[in-house]
DNA sequence: CTAGGGTTAG
């Protein structure tokens, strides 16, 4: 490889005319100084535009371009209109590339397959495949470097009928034996997630290269069969092929997809070990994934810290880690000492920072990230337009949210579901579900993901009769198999609203087995309407089944202690400590002067601590002056009446929300963001509060949305 | 002129 490339330097500079030092020209004939051309043969020209297209240095070529067509040299010359246009095709320049192309009359097969090459590798394949079928109605027949690209093509455009009628082409044509078709095969097969044919493929092929092997491994890691992956790995072993750092990629991602910390950390020894024989770069991204899925925050950052070579992969896979692991601060702070440190941030960048923002409310950072899009350029894709506008909506700005749905060109699917959920999450549910019909005239088929956002939003906002309509009609006009989410809102809608026999009805007559999230949201809706009867039915499920999920074990703890049966709150209380789990603290978030203040349940820590306090207990004496009545209920300790009410006033949203109030001035909107659900009693001060502060309350806890107004909540007390 | 890599929203 490097012997190659330094020939073809040398060449380079033997041949280079004086003219192309000066200024780059950017276009062509007209800004050729004539006085400096030294005449060049068009055989001269080939040879320099061979070695341009071979390090694609596309000035350069555009300035030989343009000495070509003042010299008169372009006429007639296929020889060089054909080198011209490969030349365009390998620098990606598609479109100039075509032009020549079209003008060529005698198109030998080298042309076709450049062409046919540039398309694909552009990101093009449906081009590419046109190009293809053209090349066999003039008459051309594909040969053993065609096929490789138009099999790829077949590939990215995730073309199966079209893929599997060329490999019988090529079976029929004999170039299936070729070694290059084959491993292109493979890659076709895993990309249309068909690891059933690749391996077929594979098994017959007649020699097998390291491509070979790499290209079965990393198919089945990204088809989700690791075991599958590893197995080839020791066939691989077992032939005795030798493997390159490509193989310990495909490893990595193995051992990312199972969680396996010791054989990761071994291939990170082996790295280390052998650092000189190995191109390292590409592997330390790998291994920061690695790190990242067994939870191994430590490793991760003393890796990333020592890595001499960051590129933007790396900055990435660090930021969209710690999002994904909920190390939300990690994660912007990571951001910030990107963009200091000069590192190119990109879509996947953005994208990986807002889902931080939405962990933790960070509208304020989030603002900021849209306007450093809008400044530097990153014309608003799809992909960024839908993080953006679940930032905003899960943020608490739904305007905002609308307004880049709104200003978003080509919405897709997942576009559609954030903006449903956004609603939904805000308690507005009729228009979520008119937002689903629109999409649905949009002639966008909807899948179980929007399903599932448009049901919630309709529990959200006890819209039965809708939501069921939905649910019936999309299961069966588009062919959706109703998942355990769907049960789950469904079972939420309708207990919440009130209907728990249909609930139980519903549960007892799904068609796949109920898990314990399903009796969890049954449980809450007998806690909702004080049924104890039913809820022992749902606990007794719900332990049955083994659950992990703290909340179920609340809510019944929570049914217990409104009903005053102390022994049964201690009985799953204990029941719980058995299972190992805990109820995370309550804990508030708010943005204030660009910091994320975070405030636990009797929080004394805060610099501002004692004035919170005191806020705090001026507004109790200003609450209970219009009546407000504490209600205990879900104080979950068998204390007096004075303990508990105090307990009340610990809660980490009262903290937050004195805080704010403290520090602003009389208009600003309160946003705060609490990890449980906010309780019967707060929720009914922070009514009080928006009244006689007059300021407006927006809260986000672990379900929806609330905005304060007035005395009012937007979920009508309905949550 | 040929094939295989890492980060990505509900």
């Amino acid at each position: 490889m490097d012997g190659v490339l330094s020939l073809n330097r040398k060449l380079f500079k033997h041949h280079w005319p004086p003219f192309l030092n000066k200024t780059p020209f950017t276009t062509h004939a007209h800004f050729v100084d004539k006085s400096l051309l030294q005449p060049l043969s068009s055989l001269q020209c080939g040879a320099i535009l061979q070695s341009l297209t071979n390090i694609k240095w596309l000035t350069k070529g555009q300035q030989l371009h343009a000495y070509i067509i003042v010299s008169g040299n372009i006429q007639n010359n296929t020889y060089l209109t054909t080198k011209l246009a490969a030349f365009y095709a390998n620098c990606g320049h598609m479109t100039d590339a075509q032009v020549i192309f079209d003008g060529i009359v005698l198109k030998n097969s080298f042309l076709w397959n450049f062409m046919i090459r540039g398309y694909a590798c552009n990101g093009l394949p449906v081009k590419a495949l046109v190009l293809y079928q053209q090349m066999s109605c003039f008459g051309q027949k594909a040969d053993k470097f065609t096929y490789p690209f138009v099999i790829k093509a077949c590939g990215d455009f995730l073309n199966v009928e079209m893929g599997r009628r060329i490999h019988g082409e090529a079976v029929h044509s004999g170039f299936d034996s070729d070694i290059y078709v084959a491993n292109s095969l493979l890659a076709m097969y895993s990309k249309f997630g068909d690891m059933w044919t690749a391996r077929m493929v594979f098994d017959r092929m007649p020699v097998r290269d390291i491509t070979s092997w790499n290209t079965m491994i990393s198919g089945y890691v990204k088809n989700g069969k690791p075991k599958e992956a590893l197995t080839i790995f020791y066939l691989m072993k077992q032939t005795g092929s030798s493997s390159d750092g490509m193989t310990l990629v495909g490893l990595l991602c193995t051992c990312a997809d199972l969680a396996a910390l010791k054989q990761g950390k071994e291939i990170h020894g082996y790295v280390i070990r052998n650092r000189y024989a190995l191109c390292m770069d590409f592997l330390m991204n790998p291994l920061i994934e690695v790190y990242f899925k067994c939870n191994s925050m430590v490793y991760v950052r003393r890796l990333f810290e020592k890595m001499a070579w960051k590129d933007t992969v790396s900055w990435n896979s660090m930021i969209s880690g710690y999002a994904r692991n909920n190390y939300a601060f990690e994660s912007l702070s990571l951001f910030c000492r990107m963009i200091q440190e000069g590192a190119k941030p990109d879509q996947v960048t953005f994208i990986s920072v807002l889902v931080a923002c939405d962990q933790i409310t960070a509208l304020q950072f989030g603002m900021s990230v849209h306007s450093y899009l809008v400044k530097n350029g990153f014309g608003a894709t799809t992909v960024v337009a839908t993080a953006l506008i679940d930032m905003y909506a899960k943020c608490g700005n739904l305007a905002c949210a609308r307004r880049v749905f709104c200003e978003t060109p080509e919405k897709n699917l997942i576009c559609w579901s954030v903006m449903i959920s956004g609603y939904g999450i805000h308690g507005m549910g009729r228009e979520a579900v008119s937002l689903f019909h629109e999409m649905i005239k949009n002639n966008i088929i909807p899948d179980e993901g929007v399903l599932t956002s448009v049901l919630s939003a309709c529990s959200h906002t006890g819209l039965v009769a809708e939501g069921k309509e939905i649910f019936y009609t999309v299961t069966k006009d588009y062919d959706v198999e109703p998942v355990l989410a769907h049960y789950s809102c469904m079972v939420d809608l309708l207990g919440r609203a009130g209907h728990l026999d249909e609930a139980y009805k519903l549960i007892q007559t799904m068609e796949i087995n109920p898990s314990s999230d399903i009796w969890a949201a049954f449980l809450n809706a007998c806690r909702l309407h004080r049924n104890v009867e039913m809820a022992e039915i749902s606990a007794q499920n719900f332990f049955d089944m083994n659950a992990k999920q703290v909340g179920g074990y609340i809510c019944l703890s929570n049914i217990y202690a409104a009903e005053k049966r102390w022994d049964d709150v201690e009985r799953v209380r204990t029941l719980m400590r058995e299972k190992g789990l805990t109820k995370p603290p309550g804990c508030s978030f708010v943005e204030f002067d660009k910091m994320v203040h975070q405030f636990l349940v009797g929080d004394k820590s805060h610099p501002q601590i004692e004035d919170i306090y005191a806020k705090l207990r001026q507004l109790n004496h200003l609450l209970k002056e219009v009546g407000y009545k504490p209600d205990t209920s879900s104080v979950l300790y068998n204390v007096d009446e004075e303990t508990k009410e105090n307990m009340l006033w610990d809660h980490s949203e009262r903290l937050a929300i004195a805080f704010v109030l403290i520090n602003t001035g009389p208009n600003t909107i309160i946003r705060i963001t609490k990890n449980l659900r906010v309780c019967r009693d707060c929720h009914t001060v922070i009514k009080l509060i928006s009244k006689i502060t007059c300021r407006e309350i927006i809260m986000r806890d672990i379900r929806r949305f609330h905005h304060f107004r007035d005395g009012f909540c937007s979920c009508g007390d309905y949550w």
